[in-house]
DNA sequence: AGCCGTATTCAACACTTGTTGAATTTACGT
DNA sequence: ACGTAAATTCAACAAGTGTTGAATACGGCT
């Protein structure tokens, strides 16, 4: 009852952005036709063409509009990380500050940011675009988060230290897909839905992980 | 020069499992067509769906073809463990015996079996099979590692074991998917295509990540 | 009011999609 | 060699695809 006419008529651009971005996540790239996103969307089939050209560029507005946003929150939290740490930061505190942004906070509830965090998965476990498109989006802050884990374990090699993140990577990745596969392998006692549990355990589980390999280096 | 006339003319049959495993890995579901298969697989376009009925159900049955090769090699590994072990296994050893059959042996090396597995990743982060076609294909199996890990750390919560498993399934998951994004972010000091190290370090950090929920509940 | 650039609609284009039924070829037991 | 069922090809269908140019409506300016 609020759903068709909350957005009155203005910014049909961003009811255009939201529409793709709950399509691409829920069906992937090829599985979405323009006239799905424009039906979605409350507008004609033309209009996303005329606002953001061909289908593929409107699949990167999509991508880039809350890119920026995280890249900027979570910097502004490994920056407070490794200030208050000095130039001996804990591990936990690293990742923290990488999921923090991401899985706690009010934001989380919003639709938007759910579907916009699968589209993520989706992307970033695709071999097509996996590699270019999250090296283009995401790399350049992510390579600072890998500098703060060396300099806070410093004696740990630096394949080790990305192979540990990989791992992370594929942690958050499948929490960010909203599957509900852990729902029902668990009987219901984890819910997907909950990032805030997610997180909790993740940040956990991934400091076990990263310290792990402080110790000598074959068994 | 010979990959035009190597499969002489009998089985069409896998020729087409082949090409549309390959094909289905590399673009997802709806990102492939029919006549796409066909053409890689040297057969005619009508022929697929002569064997299988509609492209949904070739997928699935590209899907089904390896899933009970890997369910009947984890079980083997599973019950060696837990038999040698008797009532007390240890964690590392169900993770290795978890992630063995898939990225340790000669089969690895097969380019069907890159293409397999990257076509796992591809449904497990799908919002749209995720939940139902991994339930469906590996859940049973996954339930008795699911088991062997509360045998082997009986004081921890199911949730927690689940919540792990989780992170585990995850970095499984981005591993199989082979974007080559960990080679490009580390300069290729890692290579998304060693699955042999990336077993080991999987096991490490994944096997740290379990242990740590021995300890008691909140900071 | 009248104008003009932007926003939006409409209709249609050329092309690709999965699927199918009829026609043709192949393999094989008799 | 013949006949039969399976395997394979061929051609075509109806439906859906992204894209576009012309036509229309809108909103703010003088």
């Amino acid at each position: 009852m609020s759903e068709t006419q909350t957005a009155p008529r203005t910014d049909r651009r961003t009811a255009i952005l939201d529409a793709a971005e709950q399509q691409f996540a829920a069906h992937g790239y090829d599985g979405v036709t323009l006239r799905n996103i424009a039906r979605e969307a409350g507008v004609d089939l033309a209009l996303p063409n005329y606002y953001f050209g061909p289908k593929r560029d409107l699949f990167d507005a999509v991508l880039m509009r809350r890119a920026e946003i995280l890249n900027a929150a979570r910097l502004q939290q490994l920056d407070d990380c490794l200030r208050t740490a000095g130039s001996a930061p804990k591990v936990e505190a690293i990742i923290r500050a990488f999921l923090r942004p991401l899985l706690t906070g009010d934001h989380v509830t919003e639709q938007g940011w759910k579907n916009y965090y699968a589209l993520i998965a989706y992307v970033n476990n695709s071999p097509e675009w996996g590699g270019k498109l999250m090296t283009q989006f995401f790399d350049p802050v992510i390579q600072k988060f890998i500098d703060a884990l060396r300099l806070a374990m410093p004696e740990v090699e630096d394949r080790d230290i990305y192979w540990a993140y990989h791992c992370l990577s594929g942690a958050l990745t499948l929490t960010f897909a909203q599957t509900g596969r852990i729902d029902t392998l668990s009987n219901g006692l984890c819910k997907s839905s909950d990032l805030a549990d997610a997180y909790e355990h993740m940040v956990r589980f991934t400091t076990a992980g990263f310290e792990s390999f402080r110790a000598q280096k074959k068994k």
